[in-house]
DNA sequence: AATGCATGCAAGTACACGCTTGCAAGTCTG
DNA sequence: CAGACTTGCAAGCGTGTACTTGCATGCATT
């Protein structure tokens, strides 16, 4: 394998576990059975290896094509597929997203990377709403609070895996908590109030 | 104000930000006006800011009486108290969740305590569901899976605005999400599958 | 064989940080 | 007023850390 990945797997990994702060670059050198020295000719500084972990992440899901082209109207279809792609997303990402908010405010773009995604995914969902209601498949009511009840439940369940997951995992399943999540919510947005 | 007041405020004020290890002792004597050495002089080391920080907020909230003694077994009425209680719970105590997100594994009791709240309501929440399905007042469904998605809908929301709060604030108010969340949850259990 | 490149190694620099200490000044209490 | 206590101030100690540099070594390509 390349120094550098090694090198950047070894960041990733204590940078993780302690923080930024919490780490040094001696450390990650070790981690990556690496030489201080080549560390910093690979990266520069240490703040460049941050940077070189948020490159390799840039993968930013596509929850546009899921909500509009390749929409079924069936909710229940829908919103399951939604919440797949969101889990995957922080599946792919766990790395950063951990990193990101243990160390909020290193790298302004890292932050503002990691907050778009459930912003974006809201108006979307937003919209789709509206849509299910002028075609009276689900009752009418305010999109804008549906979107963030079911935004709400797909994040909360994500990021307490990721924080607390030596804790309270395995409570219940990923697959069987969002199927039941989202026929429980299906349930709720269909019937008149 | 006490000078040790002034300087636990100073502290917190600058770890919420920057994090434990992203603060000096010499920034959070010159945050509470206070010079370096009395710092120590007060708390012995820096991690004995940290511990009284924490100490002051030893305030677990108390799910167990609103789902058993005060239950009215409405769930919607229950169902909103204990939404009120749990965001109750995350203001009074935000400066130390924040912290123990930035700074996990730096104290291992605080690590502790904050785990604890979300695991102790998920078994009050199954307790209950389950009494209220032999009840016959909810249908019939796995108790656990529903109670997570409950959970994970309030710690979502919270969470979000915690850590988001700068970026995506006030798309909705914490009163109307709770009020909607809540009445579509309950529809959501009501209705038979 | 010669050249260039990536790496290891050892030493070192500059600085920030946690923490200590001795002394002087101010405040409060009996 | 005397004594105890708290604080400010200035200096300093030891350590860890980000980062640099010069040299030697091995490997690959030409």
């Amino acid at each position: 394998m390349q120094t550098s990945d090694r090198i950047i797997e070894a960041a990733t990994r204590l940078i993780k576990k302690n923080g930024y702060r919490g780490v040094s670059t001696k450390a990650i050198a070790t981690e990556a059975k690496v030489n201080e020295s080549t560390v910093f000719r690979q990266f520069g500084s240490k703040q460049g290896i941050l940077e070189a972990i948020i490159e390799r992440h840039s993968d930013i899901p596509q929850f546009e094509k899921l909500l509009k082209e390749d929409a079924t109207d069936n909710p229940e279809v829908d919103l399951l597929n939604v919440s797949q792609q969101y889990r995957l997303f922080f599946h792919k990402n766990a790395d950063i997203i951990l990193i990101g908010i243990r160390d909020k405010g290193m790298l302004p773009e890292l932050d503002r990377v990691l907050a778009e995604p459930p912003v974006k995914l809201h108006s979307l969902l937003v919209e789709y709403f509206e849509r299910l209601q002028k075609k009276k498949v689900i009752a009418k009511q305010d999109e804008r609070l549906t979107a963030m009840s079911f935004l709400s439940m797909c994040y909360g369940f994500q990021m307490s895996e990721l924080i607390h997951r030596q804790y309270q995992s395995q409570l219940v399943t990923e697959e069987e908590f969002y199927k039941h999540s989202v026929s429980l919510f299906v349930k709720g947005i269909l019937s008149q109030s």
